[in-house]
DNA sequence: AATGAATGAGTTTTCATTCAT
DNA sequence: AATGAATGAAAACTCATTCAT
């Protein structure tokens, strides 16, 4: 990874790659199965063209290096998954004045746990490269963490006014919410690898980030 | 990995590697290091050779294979944090009668935390390569999960007893706790890569995890 | 090289490649300058296509293979340079009746100074090529020779009986002349690579060579 | 070439490779043949490994790259090479108060011409990277030139003391005769490949150094 | 126990060339 | 005439592993 900025190099790679013919779309396909499958370093660039019924040498004409390749598979998974982070969540949820924070948090759920299923594979790609590769971690994770932040910053205030939330610093709760969320996610898709996550499941964990374990009266 | 029980053969890889020589714990040391910075498939035996200031062929006449240094790598760790685990904390605990569960969380979280930060690099090996490698996460991670989940159930149950927790059933709880505890170490200690936890953080976890975010009266 | 008659070939090619399109013109300037730059083994056709502005199918369409590229940059200039090698200077020179060799000499050195200074980077191809390939340097070495040996042969003679010349056999001073002229030449603009050479430098050399370095009553 | 000197850069690399094993010799000598055969680009590892009876990774392991075995092959030579290009010719012959230049020259190029006929192949590799390599270009041809013109210009001045010498400017003197020695060595042994130098060539060049070719009275 | 030379299969990458449009 | 997607053979290079010393 050269580039300076791993965001803009990724948007340049997309740009670059703009009509993609036959090919060029199954060998991302393969790519992101495989890696998913088996990650990045133990994938071959011969085992993707085979898979891929292409020669090997398409996937160096068309994308330059393997490392473009992976960069190839998580650009689009991050364009589309970052604006659906919340802001749609947000736009729909939100404006209802009658909205609860549980409502608005399990829609957010529910919304993000669909996205992620039905993309589990390029989820466990980043996910995996983020961890191993110093560069992606440094300019990724910050990235997303800020998006994240800002809307849920926007959503807590807002329902802190309506006194439906602990008197918390702000900050804290998003950094909180960041932490369950996120560890439930990953862990559930990346570590433990489940195919679908259940409803029961959810409403579980809503109970409990909205009040906790404790026995009220005690 | 061709041993048919994981566990297994890092126990025989264990008593076969009694009595380290100085070099040998230089190997594993190094190991440590380089799998942590750049991950099992990213580094390769030569690199560890160099830095660990051995010949080569040393680390095979040891340890036979890359694989088996990774499983030296991973089964002190396992032996030395699974009893920890919890079973000291109970123990250490429980007895006294008055102990609320928030405290017994307390002690469990901050004994954990010192040891995963004084042990964060083997930790980020063992997390990566539980992900990267389906044999590592099929036979690991159930037996890790039942060894947690067996010991937190006593915990629950006990302070359930006392209607110091809510009346959701035991394996949800310990579910959630799991998945929420799990998460917040992993995220810190390997997809952040913290140095350390601070005091004001796992706090405002304990509070979180007892109370939810929602304000009481509301 | 195939052809067992490189010139033949050349000039079968020639044959050819008459009307050549703007893109075709194109790729032939863009080969000689990349030939010349980083020589023909390191210039990929890609390359060329790419700085040539034209489609890599281009090249192959127009030129088959890589190899007549070659050929198709060396041959006009093989055209072009012999003819002028000496005929010109010594139909223009020799004619008057009054001219010395040292005149001669003066007006051949300038011409072909001129000559190759408008064309360094040919030169330096050829050069080069017939450094690497041995066919290359089997045929178009003699021949050239040839051409440069029997034309000097003859002025040599001329003024040797007009008694202007040192008595030695005409055959051993071409050969030396060959040499001194040859070696000054593509020294300066093949391994050392100069943009010009002076005024200054070429009459040195004319005096070495007419005079020698011997102070002559010594 | 990422050295900045090349020659450091060189000598580093000689003194890394100190000790060589059999098969690094052997590497060595096959590339040197190959190399001045065909030439460094169009020699590929698999055949140097093939015909010196090694594996690939063998001489990866020794030389890192293939650069380096290029770097490996120049070094020795320029070692070698180096320092009898006048050093010990000048020792030898201009002690003597009663030897002429003439007889100067001659041991030299009766001394250089064995030099370079015992390593042809070598000189050839040199040639012919210099010419393709700016690197190598701009770094060895200065200091090479530098070395000789030091020596060169020192015997020149001795004897224009002595009278010998015509009265030209020392430094055109040695430009003159680094061309034509420089360009009579080049051209025979690299160009045109020849096996040998007759000694009658080689006194007939001397004669044309001293005297030219005018005759005298005219 | 320790070295380090050597191996050979595998990996990424390059590149001249072909071909459908 | 011109494009550019696609090929496949060969290139440079990596690396776990073996073995003689």
């Amino acid at each position: 990874m050269t580039y300076n900025n791993l965001l803009d190099s990724m948007i340049a790679e997309a740009k670059r790659s703009k009509k993609q013919t036959e090919k060029q779309q199954k060998i991302i396909e393969t790519a992101i199965q495989l890696f998913a499958e088996k990650g990045y370093a133990n994938t071959s660039t011969n085992e993707i063209a085979k898979q891929a019924g292409v020669a090997e040498g398409l996937i160096f004409k068309h994308y330059g290096t393997k490392e473009n390749v992976l960069r190839s598979v998580i650009l689009p998974f991050f364009k589309s998954s970052l604006p659906g982070m919340a802001e749609e969540v947000f736009a729909e949820v939100l404006p209802a004045e009658t909205t609860t924070f549980e409502e608005f948090l399990r829609a957010f759920l529910y919304n993000r746990i669909q996205f992620f299923s039905e993309n589990k594979q390029i989820l466990q790609v980043v996910m995996k490269e983020i961890i191993y590769n110093e560069s992606l971690k440094k300019e990724l994770l910050p990235y997303l963490a800020n998006e994240i932040r800002y809307r849920f910053r926007k959503a807590i205030e807002t329902f802190k006014t309506k006194q439906e939330l602990k008197n918390i610093p702000t900050d804290d709760v998003v950094n909180i919410l960041l932490s369950v969320l996120g560890g439930f996610i990953i862990s559930r898709f990346v570590i433990v690898d489940v195919d679908r996550i259940h409803e029961y499941e959810v409403e579980q964990l809503i109970q409990f980030i909205m009040d906790g374990i404790r026995q009220n009266d005690h």
